[in-house]
DNA sequence: AAGTGGTCTAGACCACGGT
DNA sequence: CCGTGGTCTAGACCACTTG
């Protein structure tokens, strides 16, 4: 496979606007792209042969090249060629704040009542989901958060003492514990899972809420390095919160 | 504001590591901005300020603080300078796939019914939602889609006829109607919002539920160019289907 | 060995913003 | 006016893959 080198007329794909040269010759590569001219998998001509063809110098051509090939649209291999990359699909993004900010930037006022805060002995699933061992302590808090004295959510969280061991002592009513832990352990990477479900009979009293109204519950678990940091359980009424996300495609 | 320049021991953060220039560069930057030593919307030192002190020509300085510029560390100003941006706050973004994909992915299989399938005179709020003259016509679909005959996902949809006139006449057994929107309207934008509902008596059947069983609902609105192609409404049994979502970040 | 992308340089010209 | 970032060039050396 790998497929033929693209014979291209990308000369007469240039625009001739005002722009940066780099940006009118990644436009002219991204519109044989989208028109289907160039194939996914199929070779783009190399550098020196863009160098030739478009009479531009080979660090801009690199430029245009690097950009689209960390935007996705492009993939390069050294010694091998350019090639143009699978179409993503369909996936778009959906972004996840941290609440309080959220709260804030709606204008609204923010602030959480702590119900829990202390140490625990982690049961074999607790202690699994922070990669530590079964028995040995862990941090355990529950926080409601509220936005102009509404609940909207339900944070329920285990930290891990080795990554945060003054976790217990912070204050949370002027910081979040997110933001605590992303300032003592700053975030490598994390994983999310978001569902629907209904509210357990104390979930209910701690945000106010009818036990048939649906929640969106959002579990997270975020690494520093390679250890994990804390699990986190979200709970949002389904009435009081929404996700939102917006996306930009390029096929 | 804006602070006072950055006055930097930037070269004894350069690490000896055998990497790139620009990379040891980056990465010496960010260290600074982690460490607190570069505060938000401090001044960084010029292109020329850097070129000096790390003895570096001033393209590989530039692509490094470029790069940066797009992750999001700094903030650049043509005329004025370079500076440290605002943390961006704790965002993680979601994925949202299609489904006849995901499905094909965990190597299940996929199959759907078509429940509903025509024209529509669009009532005020649904020629709102396409961007059309309420009262004019719209195509309405609506189909259940199967993991392995269980039913996962209810999508009812509206699509703007003067974008897509031949939807109607598509076979969405080979073909789910996303994928089928896709290319004949190439995605440019769009927007969700997820959130947590119970289904109605309808919803339940159509999707085998009991009617106290928690959905997430994400409604979907998608545009390609200046015009909406299609409204969305995907009802995900909570039990059966959750959105997972991985993030790295960089503080 | 030849061709590819990856990086780096020294120097140049420009557009912009503040003095 | 000066200093800033934004762009572009011609040429160079390197590491990698393939024949």
């Amino acid at each position: 496979m790998a497929g033929q080198t693209a014979i291209s007329q990308l000369s007469a794909a240039m625009s001739d606007q005002p722009a940066p040269i780099y940006q009118r010759v990644k436009q002219a590569i991204v519109s044989q792209i989208a028109e289907g001219v160039w194939k996914p998998n199929q070779r783009v001509p190399s550098e020196s042969e863009l160098v030739n063809e478009l009479g531009v110098s080979r660090m801009t051509i690199n430029r245009a090249l690097r950009e689209l090939t960390s935007e996705g649209y492009l993939i390069r291999m050294q010694g091998v060629g350019t090639f143009v990359a699978e179409s993503k699909g369909y996936t778009a993004m959906l972004e996840v704040h941290n609440i309080a900010e959220e709260i804030a930037q709606r204008g609204h006022r923010h602030s959480c009542k702590v119900i829990e805060l202390r140490e625990i002995k982690a049961d074999p699933e607790q202690a699994s989901l922070l990669g530590i061992i079964s028995g040995n302590p862990a941090f355990h808090s529950v926080i409601v958060h509220y936005e102009n004295e509404l609940p909207v959510q339900l944070e329920d969280r285990l930290v891990n003492p080795q990554v945060a061991p003054d976790y217990l002592q912070q204050d949370y009513h002027s910081q979040t514990p997110y933001t605590y832990l992303m300032r003592v352990a700053p975030l490598t990477a994390g994983e999310h899972i978001v569902e629907a479900v209904l509210p357990d009979r104390q979930q209910c009293k701690l945000l106010s809420l009818e036990s048939d109204e649906p929640c969106l519950l959002i579990r997270r678990q975020t690494w520093s390095e390679a250890k994990i940091v804390t699990c986190a359980r979200l709970l949002y009424p389904g009435s009081r919160y929404k996700l939102l996300g917006k996306f930009k495609g390029h096929g």
